[in-house]
DNA sequence: CGAGTTGTTGAAATGACTCAATGTTAGTGG
DNA sequence: CCACTAACATTGAGTCATTTCAACAACTCG
């Protein structure tokens, strides 16, 4: 690994919420005992029933999260984007992945074993802290989209699902933002819960009204000021990676109050 | 506080999936810092919306975790039965409670602030790691029923959301196993995504075959076989409650490994 | 060029919802 | 103990969103 490629990985640690706010030097740590991985495009990064062994940070490319029903149907939960974490369960002897993550694209992943990352939490427990905090907000995001699940009719949820995928893969081009990513509309139907043809049929209405603008696998986002009209109440949350984790800052007070 | 109610809690707390693992010092400690509050019924545990600042174990008592969606319709994710923790959320500063938990019977609650829960961690590092294990277990539980209610019709979630009531609140009486909550019809359409009309449909159906026994806000199931039938494949996980923390275990053994 | 994927569109079927009418039960206060 | 009320439950008819199925068009890639 050259100087320039460890340096780049060193600040892809740092400014992932799973190790912030730790220090440079803990940071070379746990950069000491990670492990750089290819996947080609159409890879498993994680399989779903696979015993949960192994902790990846996205460093390239672009991975897709689905999830198998036993009757072989497949839904899609959310994609992964250069410098998500992934796979925090395998901190936890014995569990399996509840999901499969697949590359899009030809992918990089900076990845622990499993046993090495509950070594990690060992040595620097504010990675404990981080992890809880990230599945909390992950917990959050989750519920608020089987909330809209339960309540919401396709045209919203498609709506949504096209703003969310903008802000984690928008490219701005002539016509609006594009979203870069190979999206086939059953790729949209698996995640919003819905069949192809439906959402074959709001994309054509929109595209009509001069919203979106589509092709092949690919869509763009014409007025997205409409589409959030049509989703209705904007996503609460911040979402990914948000405020580095404070409660370290106030543990380590509490430690240096408790000491005197 | 007498003495046999505070051996109780200290059995409670011990015997809850955060507080899993701890000596019986160390409970003694944590109990130390807690309040007992009683709560109404109807009155609620925590408030979406509020800033999240409790945390707490239910001792007596039934309650209800719903969500309200921004339009004022409400969904219900789950039910709380004696023994569960709510609000770990509280650990972590700046956050605020996604949900609101509602008292169906009386409630006796045993309830630590934000800041002592976040003293606990610091003191208890074993605290920290328990409470990640629930937060991934809570999350595939929740990414399950996301699957569910995009793939599956109602009769299969009400089905499914029927096994789950009895597996937290069955009892047996002669007919069957009744679930012993206050069930309106309503409370199960929010629970499962639909209507109580569709509900109301449903059951009765389900009560002219013999599979089920209904009453005014009560329901027992004659053959629980008929419904598993109906929900097709079996919900995976233990749910709740499972396994004590064995990577507390595999974590001091590394200590021990790394101080030599 | 042909084959296979991807997308579009129509017509029919259907599951679930809406709305309205009516029945049933539990609890209240006289 | 009764009538009264409010909450809960049932049922039917009509409607709507979405799915299913089928046919076909368009594009990509070897």
């Amino acid at each position: 690994m050259d100087e320039s490629a460890q340096s780049e990985h060193l600040n892809c640690i740092l400014s992932n919420p799973v190790f912030a706010g730790l220090p440079a030097l803990a940071a070379a740590d746990v950069l000491a005992v990670s492990r750089l991985r290819s996947i080609a495009a159409g890879g498993v990064l994680v399989a779903q029933g696979a015993t949960a062994d192994r902790f990846g940070i996205l460093l390239r490319g672009r991975a897709r999260m689905t999830q198998l029903t036993s009757d072989g149907r497949q839904i899609a939960l959310r994609y992964l984007v250069a410098g998500q974490e992934f796979g925090l369960i395998a901190a936890l002897p014995d569990m399996v992945y509840p999901v499969t993550i697949e590359a899009v694209d030809d992918c990089q992943v900076l990845c622990w074993a499993g046993g090495r990352l509950a070594e990690l939490f060992l040595r620097y427990p504010q990675i404990g802290l981080n992890a809880l905090r990230i599945m909390v907000i992950r917990n959050q995001e989750l519920q608020a989209r089987y909330r809209q699940q339960l309540t919401e009719r396709v045209e919203q949820r498609l709506a949504r699902a096209l703003l969310r995928l903008v802000t984690i893969a928008g490219e701005d081009i002539p016509q609006g933002r594009l979203i870069n990513l190979p999206l086939a509309r059953e790729d949209l139907a698996e995640l919003i819960g819905a069949t192809l043809f439906t959402v074959s049929r709001t994309l054509s209405q929109w595209e009509q009204s001069g919203i979106v603008c589509s092709g092949r696998e690919r869509i763009a986002i014409c007025h997205l000021d409409a589409l959030e009209e049509i989703a209705g109440e904007p996503e609460p949350l911040p979402s990914e990676c948000v405020a580095p984790c404070a409660l370290a800052e106030l543990l380590t007070a509490k430690r240096a109050a408790l000491a005197t």
